[in-house]
DNA sequence: CCGCCTCGAGTTCT
DNA sequence: CTCGAGGCGG
């Protein structure tokens, strides 16, 4: 476990772990001359059962899995929709739903006049899924895939209680009736489901939209069929045959004729005030369900309006999505620690009695400093109010006062470093408070993981637990060290195999050839980073130059000024940094100026921010594509931002501070065709 | 000197 | 994601 994994990483490393099983499931039953002893093999296994398991939706039927012996099962095949499936775009607060009422009005005129009508549902926080009745007859249930082309599920859905498989009409079926829906799990059938997975010794899945979509894609048709799975339609999609409707509201009452599942709970509402209540009621009563919602959607329902208001390339107008605030929660901050990181900063951090928020466990949470602390006036024995910011990182928002127990203590910084007792210091003027003994072996471990990571030298296989391994058995102490490393000794260790040892031979060596500016990441300079360190081997073109420099020279390059300049003086000053580099030259690492690229240089100039989860780009490879062109990728929006690129599952605040600025928001093939040619589409 | 814009550093859980 | 702080233009 190195540093947190992309869900791309994740993905690639379930490739990886299946082609591998594949191979040795091949060498042990069909050659039967396995390479592998059968304990390696159900380690792997294992951890690509786990990983699966953590991510449902990177399941696939030809999983090694989801097999018994070595021969291959059919895969899902792909289904393209007769109609794209698209997202909805998202509100995340009462005024971004008024800006999206107000630009109906604007677009549709006059029409605003007498009052646009909406039909409001519940967002249910499902598996989102595609059911075609040909004739009246259940022909196939797709997935959403990319919204053009699915998977086919036929066989799974069918099992569930609530898809008919056959319409109920009076006369002639329509020849086409194709609706959409999403396939829940009720919250009753979550615990039943988990219950029996904990007597049985399984793993128990997290929440009901991962267990939904993991019984979906079972490769068993009759695994789906024990999992009381439900389903909500809510919209019609190609249709042939069927009558002429006027309003969305009568075709889900015509849908309901048919006995398909329509939401008891969708309502007509006439104004934007009757569908910001709307908003509040189900906000408050969320939990009066039996299944998860994670915000309410509400539609235009005249559909001679809708196609006037048409689509954009991602998603209808004539809809939105309003997501609910991340839930917060009330726990027990037991107590306040801190850490110290490769810088010895020290950062204290709550420690949690549990709490299940957001989706995930949750039982630390950052206060990033002293002022924090006080700022936000919690103290150990609070009961606490917990909430994940933006969706993923678990943020502590400030004490339930009514249920301070009197005289409760406040926090009392520590004084002293809890790894290696040495003093914490806090300089005037400074907030953050540091661990000033350079041995300090959290610092030294924390500097190690660092050098190794991959903003930095990237050597796999020698993450926090081997490096930590490492330190204890004396086998490291230094980063030049990993460069002479005792390889005798460390076969004699507990898990370290001829294999892993070659394998972590080539990754060290492997690591030689990392371009300087990778190098100077790994050092860990104060105020150094990756940009920093990518101008300065650029403009020094190899460490002995930027070794020389004054800090008069440093201080010139654009985008360094004294601070920087200086903090890098003092790192090359230091004898022991000298001694360090004289190693690591020795070992042969490489010295020299930036890697060329050969790209051309079509971003020179621009700024692209990217949000959410790309197809064909990892996050770091679409920041890498962008910069190899000659653009940059910072982390925010700003007003000299040139374009945001949005995938899968976006930041909400980059997205609006994007339209708020008039900066163009791409998709991923449009952010291809800016790679190719420098153009904005129009 | 102030107000952007960026960058760095640390962080959570699966 | 969030906070703090460096760099730089006005």
């Amino acid at each position: 476990m190195s540093s947190r994994p992309s869900s791309t990483d994740v993905a690639a490393r379930v490739e990886a772990l299946r082609a591998e099983l594949a191979h040795h499931a091949h060498r042990y039953y069909d050659l039967d001359d396995p390479e592998i002893s059968d304990a390696d093999y159900d380690a792997l296994e294992r951890e690509l059962r786990a990983l699966e398991d953590a991510h449902p939706e990177l399941m696939s039927v030809d999983s090694p899995t989801q097999k018994v012996g070595g021969s291959a099962q059919a895969q899902f095949s792909p289904v393209v929709h007769r109609l794209p499936m698209m997202s909805l775009d998202n509100a995340f607060s009462p005024e971004e739903l008024s800006a999206w009422g107000d630009r109906l009005v604007k677009r549709l005129g006059a029409d605003a006049d007498t009052g646009i009508g909406f039909v409001c549902e519940l967002k249910i926080d499902g598996f989102a899924i595609s059911l075609t009745y040909e004739h009246g007859d259940l022909v196939r249930a797709a997935t959403r895939g990319d919204g053009r082309v699915g998977e086919d599920m036929t066989a799974n859905v069918a099992t569930i209680g609530s898809v008919p498989h056959r319409l109920t009409t009076k006369g002639t079926p329509p020849a086409l009736v194709e609706v959409r829906g999403e396939v829940y799990m009720p919250l009753a059938a979550f615990e039943r489901l988990n219950e029996r997975q904990r007597a049985a010794g399984d793993k128990v899945f997290a929440n009901p939209r991962n267990s939904a979509a993991g019984s979906v894609r079972q490769k068993d048709p009759s695994i789906t069929a024990t999992r009381e799975l439900s389903l909500w339609t809510y919209q019609l999609g190609a249709t042939e045959g069927t009558p002429t409707f006027r309003r969305h509201l009568e075709t889900l009452e015509w849908m309901r004729e048919l006995g398909l599942p329509v939401n008891p709970e969708i309502r007509s509402l006439a104004t934007l005030a009757e569908v910001e209540a709307f908003c509040n009621h189900w906000h408050e009563h969320r939990h009066d369900l039996d299944f998860d919602i994670d915000g309410v959607v509400f539609n235009v329902d005249e559909l001679r309006l809708r196609d006037e208001l048409g689509s954009t390339s991602k998603a209808p107008r004539w809809a939105i999505a309003y997501k609910f605030p991340p839930e917060e929660r009330t726990t027990l901050l037991k107590d306040i620690m801190v850490s110290i990181g490769r810088t010895g900063k020290a950062t204290p951090f709550a420690v949690l009695e549990p709490v299940f928020v957001g989706g995930s466990t949750v039982g630390m949470a950052t206060l990033h400093n002293q002022d924090q602390i006080k700022v936000k006036d919690v103290r150990p024995g609070d009961t606490v109010i917990v909430r994940k910011a933006g969706d993923v990182i678990p943020e502590v928002v400030g004490p339930v006062l009514a249920q301070r127990s009197d005289g409760l203590a406040e926090f009392t910084f520590p004084t002293t470093c809890p790894v290696c007792g040495g003093p914490l210091v806090r300089l005037e003027g400074e907030s953050d408070t540091f661990c000033v003994n350079a041995e300090c072996p959290g610092q030294r471990w924390a500097r190690l993981t660092h050098f190794t990571s991959r903003g930095a030298m990237d050597i796999e296989g020698l993450g926090e637990r081997t490096i930590q391994l490492f330190l204890s058995e004396g086998l490291l102490h230094d980063i030049a060290d990993i460069y002479s490393l005792d390889w005798e000794r460390v076969r004699g260790l507990e898990g370290f195999g001829d294999l892993s040892v070659s394998n972590l031979q080539a990754a060290i060596e492997a690591s030689k050839q990392r371009p300087l500016a990778n190098l100077l990441v790994g050092f860990g300079i104060r105020h150094v980073g990756g940009t920093v360190s990518r101008v300065l081997a650029a403009a020094f073109g190899s460490m002995d130059a930027l070794m020389t420099a004054t800090v008069e020279e440093v201080a010139a390059v654009e985008g360094i000024g004294p601070v920087i300049a200086t903090s890098v003086q003092q790192f090359f000053a230091s004898d022991a940094n000298r001694d360090l580099i004289e190693r690591l030259r020795v070992a042969g690492l490489n010295f020299q100026g930036p890697e060329g690229n050969d790209e051309p240089q079509t971003l020179a100039g621009m700024s692209v921010v990217v949000t959410g989860t790309l197809e064909g780009f990892s996050r770091d490879g679409a920041e890498d594509a962008i910069k190899a062109r000659g653009g940059k990728s910072p982390g925010s929006v700003s007003k000299k931002t040139t374009a945001v690129v949005v995938g899968e599952s976006p930041g909400a605040a980059k997205i609006t501070k994007a339209e708020e600025l008039g900066v163009p928001v791409l998709d991923e093939a449009a952010f291809v065709r800016l790679l190719e040619t420098g153009e904005l589409p129009i």
